[in-house]
DNA sequence: ATTGTATGCGAGCTATCGCTCGCGTCACAG
DNA sequence: CTGTGACGCGAGCGATAGCTCGCATACAAT
């Protein structure tokens, strides 16, 4: 922020200035979000844009990280919540916490991950795998598992693959309801935690 | 393309503008690969740059789909000559090959994924997964598995899971050798398609 | 050789876009 | 009421980048 909106009339156009580039960036897409044209949807000038934000880069950033951060505490709060039930039942919630929170503006989600280079969401989804890796490590480590793994790694293939199985379920529409997805997913966690060593394919 | 280039010499410009602008992307990022740079990069003018290309969005395009074209036959040629051993031997074989399919080229695909808007790769990123999820799928409904579970569905989370898991790793440089990604996709796979009802939570 | 065509050049046109700056207006303090 | 600073405006600057066009050169066919 260049300048702190000191007035109630000012504080109120910053509001403006996000809602509308918000708007522009869904309605529109990522290359119709110039300034001049997020100030114009916003009912006001250029000049009085760049009054409160230092450049172009700074009102997408507060977009993108008002969504996200709601996005990652939803989740982290849901995970949370849980520790301490059986296995299925933290990863049910978590994901299904997940699902809620990314479906909430589906749009705005379609646009960040689609039209967006990704390096905007990067640092901010590593936050996230990183907060929700820390809890699930724990758990981990304090179930008796196979000594020869590692529960980092294993914390680390879980959080990804829930992550990017909800995020493209919600881009995607594909053909399996919610709680299809959630059975599935639940399925693929308990049994990779649970598999014995290597070579037992189980029973094929 | 605008013009077929007919002689020799002109066919030797065009793989040197592609050249180019893979250096120039791979070297300076998305940011300054305009047509000038890479045009300056190849040692050539603007205007010949124009000559065989209609515009800069297509000079990108063959950059990217030689890269991920590679990639997607030598993944599907992996599967294809796997599909009718074990389960296991498969998947390990699959992954292997999207792993070294992935790091042939490091810097370009952490460009593509990190920098360019990911519009650019989702068409033919959903056309590997397709082709390989087809495969899977028939894979998959020839065994004898849960009834009440859809062979679509789960080649859906395999494919998803594999292909971000690998994707990541050599993005990301984590804390996991490629053995130990490897032994894990394996252990993920498995376990996923051998658990039992919903609600059996396996040896826990 | 000559002629038609493919090739290649590079200055620069055009359009866009991020951003600024000088000026008028409004709100609140004294 | 009045003055001072916060607020807001919008034309337009400066820079960039995609792309073109008229011309010179190299090649190939006759």
């Amino acid at each position: 922020m260049r300048k702190v909106p000191r007035q109630e009339r000012s504080r109120r156009m910053v509001e403006r200035i996000v809602t509308a580039g918000r708007e522009v960036l869904v309605g529109s897409g990522y290359d119709a979000f110039s300034t001049n044209r997020v100030a114009a949807a916003a009912g006001i000038s250029p000049g009085s844009l760049y009054q409160y934000f230092p450049d172009k880069a700074a009102v997408l950033d507060v977009i993108v990280d008002r969504y996200w951060d709601e996005v990652a505490d939803r989740v982290a709060a849901a995970l949370a919540d849980r520790v301490g039930e059986t296995g299925p039942a933290m990863v049910r919630a978590t994901a299904a916490a997940a699902l809620a929170a990314l479906e909430t503006d589906r749009a705005l989600l379609r646009v960040i991950h689609e039209d967006l280079p990704p390096r905007r969401l990067a640092a901010q989804r590593r936050a996230l795998e990183q907060r929700v890796r820390q809890l699930l490590t724990a758990v981990l480590t304090a179930r008796p598992g196979d000594p020869g793994r590692s529960p980092d790694v294993q914390a680390w293939v879980i959080v990804l693959a829930i992550e990017n199985l909800t995020l493209r379920w919600v881009l995607d529409e594909p053909g399996a309801d919610r709680a299809q997805l959630l059975d599935e997913i639940v399925h693929l966690v308990t049994g990779y935690v649970s598999t014995a060593q290597l070579g037992d394919p189980g029973p094929d």
